[in-house]
DNA sequence: GTGGTTGCAAACCCTTTGCACGGCA
DNA sequence: TGCCGTGCAAAGGGTTTGCAACCAC
């Protein structure tokens, strides 16, 4: 992913979030990482920078990204969260051995599921996205 | 969902479990409740007929159960574990409003992604299962 | 200036663990 | 009878909360 610590400042205020160290060092943390990092990851990311940073403020930038669409949480069946920078549509491969998890884009995919779904309605529901979690193995595991 | 008690008796010994009254319950627990339930859900529905059940043993037939694939772990971007006694491939639909977690079951969609993944292949990955969550609102909220 | 943010530490809560007792095969 | 499973209570660990000090705007 192309961004600067420009882009970062911009997305906040645009969101009319007051532009702090923390949460450009947080969000800067989300990106650079991008594995779908633990909060726990990206504590441990910053602090090298910038020692000081506690972990309560890290749980609640994290919230307050999350509330302003900056950055998603990854779902998962484990009890850590993961968060995900990519605020476009996109799907996840879950490896079954061990706690990767990939991004998956495919714009054919989607547009197959959103034509699949424009004609066959869920009855009582109103789809707002879907995303597809596709389980298995990578090869260099 | 129809089944018996019985049910329960022969899955649990198919795996080459001990049928115990805990378990019984806890099969039956998951399978009454059917929303997807928390483990406290289960505590709370099995104490009305067992008071005395242990929260650590419910936790601990619970991974039993995951281990020797009688029930699923419903995956969310919550931080409470729900749990899916339905082991056939399906998919589920995410309330945004609300915590209410509903199967989708539609053969269709699946065959359509069988297809799809049998000429697309993903680089690096051998896929084993996958499950669309559909996220949106249910009218009757 | 002032209201939103941070740091700190304690509280929380769900889940896991250890161990002795109990009950299924 | 032997061993797996249960109850109990304590520990664990990720996340949340309260509050005073701080600092973007």
């Amino acid at each position: 992913m192309e961004y600067s610590i420009e882009d970062i400042r911009n997305k906040l205020s645009e969101k009319g979030l007051k532009v702090t160290p923390q949460r450009i060092a947080i969000v800067d943390a989300i990106y650079k990482l991008g594995s779908h990092p633990t909060a726990e990851k990206i504590i441990e990311y910053i602090r090298q920078s910038n020692p000081n940073i506690a972990s309560g403020t890290v749980y609640k930038v994290l919230d307050t990204l999350i509330k302003h669409k900056l950055i998603k949480r990854v779902t998962t069946d484990k009890d850590v969260m993961r968060y995900d920078g990519i605020m476009e549509n996109h799907h996840h491969l879950y490896c079954i051995n061990c706690d990767v998890i990939e991004d998956y884009i495919d714009e054919e995919l989607d547009t197959l599921l959103n034509n699949y779904f424009k004609n066959k309605k869920i009855e009582g529901f109103r789809i707002n996205e879907f995303m597809l979690q596709i389980k298995g193995t990578f090869d260099k595991h």
